[in-house]
DNA sequence: AATTACGTCAAACATTTGTTTTAATCGATT
DNA sequence: AATCGATTAAAACAAATGTTTGACGTAATT
């Protein structure tokens, strides 16, 4: 009788083919139905017979629904951190005083995901950060080395300002990015009369560098 | 057999003494379980025990739970609505091209909220947001009357600004507003090494406001 | 005093949840 | 071919959920 392979999962092969594997067609499947319908509207037996395998599946490979949820979330957020680490590495490298530059290593990857995976992912990572099980909402409060390395940088860019500042305004920056799932972009869209849209991607990133660029005076 | 009295209710007649009627505690109880451990981990035995009242209570004043959580979202919602529009109508009666003194309609009532019952109100709007029931998220999708005061008096106060420019700033504004849960701040507190805290409400909202008024330009 | 409406209470209801169990099935290796 | 481990399948499990019921008491009204 064995159970709870957790150990011996590798996340990031995730296949999108409709012959993969059960563990990937689980893990997809929940992220999706996750990402659409938010943590709690979706039950295991949702989860499954999306996955067209047996309700016990999830129990068998991944040990519990909520470790299930858990290797999503290290997954994605795993990708999602190494988009960020790289362009923050590239910036500091091109130039460790352009503050404009390093902001962008934050605010990109997210608003370039665009493929129909990596949206799932991000509307998967934004809801796990309010509506997901406690051991999640834990890790994101207490595992900031990801984003000490940004303020790090920002720092070294913005010498005259004081580190609490810098703290604050990325504190501020964050909250700009994570107000992005589709119900903010549904009341945007109906408050500006369709006038605005996430459509174009380009454009949003530019209108979010300069609006938070902007906060932090450069 | 009477039930269902939803209509009788009124929201805002909310007191604090013990000793306050059945509804009164009902909701107050509701507001601050929900407030402290989010929408779903809060069952109607939770809070028909801390309310001191029977378990068949909610659906005897309320109707149902979600109709009780409904309530609450209307009470508090019109709270905050109120004391932003009392703000901006005062800002734009001042002087209708400080689009600094809008901003900070917006930004103040939140951010001053800071006795004990404002506290959970704000946190249960917060929550609300994101998992709050369906019939809650929709009204907070799709009633933008009360921030289109808000876009129309920036219009007339920068009308330099093309009107999606000002949608898309609002917008990331209120990015930056929503991201103000307990949760929230742990983190900040967190990654700053207890350099951030949010007691200082005044010198939070300063920086808010320069944030967010940099991000509109002035 | 009788009646009526209202409020309270304990108990039970029907569902749904995540998880476990037990048996059957498959596939490769011996 | 036989065996053994890994996987799938169906069923059952216990616990928790929101809701409803019907009885009981009480206070006001007729």
């Amino acid at each position: 009788m064995v159970r709870g392979r957790l150990a011996d999962i590798k996340p990031a092969a995730v296949a999108e083919e409709p012959g993969a594997g059960v563990v990937e067609r689980l893990f997809l499947a929940a992220e999706a139905l996750v990402a659409e319908h938010g943590f709690e509207a979706v039950s295991s037996r949702d989860i499954t017979a999306r996955a067209g395998a047996n309700l016990a599946a999830i129990n068998y490979y991944f040990g519990s629904k909520n470790l299930l949820m858990f290797a999503i979330f290290k997954a994605r957020a795993a990708e999602l951190n190494r988009d960020r680490a790289a362009l923050l590495r590239q910036a500091v490298a091109r130039d460790p005083g352009d503050a404009r530059g390093i902001l962008r290593a934050l605010i990109e990857p997210p608003t370039l995901w665009v493929s129909d995976e990596r949206k799932m992912a991000l509307r998967f990572l934004n809801r796990a950060r309010g509506e997901g099980p406690r051991e999640i909402r834990e890790v994101i409060e207490t595992d900031v080395r990801h984003l000490r390395r940004f303020a790090d940088a920002l720092a070294t860019a913005l010498p005259h300002f004081p580190r609490e500042d810098i703290m604050w305004r990325l504190h501020f920056a964050l909250g700009v990015l994570h107000h992005n799932s589709a119900a903010d972009y549904a009341r945007l869209a109906l408050l500006s009369e369709g006038l605005c849209t996430p459509d174009d991607r380009e454009a949003l990133l530019q209108r979010l560098l300069v609006f938070i660029a902007a906060g932090f005076g450069v």
